[in-house]
DNA sequence: GTCTATAGGCAGATAGAC
DNA sequence: GTCTATCTGCCTATAGAC
């Protein structure tokens, strides 16, 4: 049976979470409201309140979420994809699938917004591009090891400047509406990464 | 004589521009508030929006005054730099004194917040990426055709690499207030440009 | 060109009934 | 767990005096 609007509903927590999470991505942390949300749902502001005491507190659920399934995803990478140039090529498609849904990545959009977050919320943040910087950094190691990926400086330098550029990748590319943009751009990437010297 | 708040100035456009501008760029364009830029400068909304009716009308001067800013600092690179790599390497470092000032870039925030813009707005931001994009691509043509410079593919799909890693770097390394994170990256791109395939 | 005063709306948030 | 009703404050914006 389908869920229904305007009736209790098993698991609201996670719908508000759902909802949020796409307006932050779309819009930013400063460009949606608890209105929104409840609207979304058919329920109402105080119920959202119920749930999430307040905006800092929705915000930090949010990412934390996000982050935890972000891991995840990294961890069925590791699990499921062989060698580091695919796994490379699978982090990105992470990024691409986001941007597919003419979303953000949520931190990315946090970073532009950092200035104005609840400071619950920035530490969180954090996390996720420390989180995502360790992972690269092993990934980057292991092609070195194996001579499968070729770059200069240390493997943390060249982590960061993938996460930077899948980043800003994004960024550019929603304005254009064009996802295209940022393949072209994770393909030279990568394509740079596995190039022999 | 040093200006004074509360009282008539010549220039207050520009002096509201200014503000404005680092509001923007420090909180995003849905982070600040008419009301903060008269605080700022000692005057009241009102005179505000007798030199900008709207926000969006402001949005749109903010634009156009950091495009025009921009494509000058570029005319200037053309006319004192010489060689591509140096070229780039003076590009790299328009977004390094930006972000030393804790701001991201003018066009970068607005690209996060681009779905809530008004729309009077977003083709200003568009035309800010396709005017870098164009002095790129001219600047890696003529590296790429005196050998100082060394990339796959077309020039084009490069200089959308570049500013998509110069934007998503400031994005990530604003949050750690950390500008070595952008330098190591921007130094990064430029080697990876310069090292003969 | 800048002011005071104010309109009208929406923001985040709470009290208390059911 | 969700509702109605409401508070307070800030937002963008305008009218009209100086």
């Amino acid at each position: 049976m389908a869920t229904r609007a305007g009736r209790n509903e098993i698991n609201t927590p996670a719908r508000i979470l759902d909802v949020a999470e796409r307006l932050v991505q779309q819009r930013g942390f400063n460009g949606f409201s608890y209105a929104d949300v409840a609207k979304e749902l058919g329920i109402t502001k105080p119920a959202l309140h119920y749930h999430y005491a307040g905006k800092a507190e929705l915000g930090d659920a949010l990412i934390t979420r996000y982050a935890a399934r972000f891991a995840q995803a990294l961890d069925e990478i590791d699990a499921n994809v062989v060698g580091a140039p695919a796994k490379l090529d699978a982090y990105a498609t992470l990024y691409e699938d986001v941007l597919r849904d003419k979303r953000m990545c949520l931190c990315g959009m946090l970073a532009a917004e950092y200035q104005t977050l609840p400071k619950a919320m920035t530490k969180t943040v954090i996390r996720f591009f420390d989180d995502s910087e360790r992972w690269l950094t092993h990934v980057l190691d292991q092609g070195r090891q194996d001579q499968t990926l070729h770059f200069a400086g240390t493997s943390t330098d060249a982590a960061r400047m993938i996460v930077g550029a899948l980043e800003g990748a994004m960024l550019v590319a929603r304005p254009y509406g064009d996802v295209d943009r940022f393949r072209t751009t994770s393909a030279h990437l990568l394509a740079d990464l596995t190039k022999p010297n």
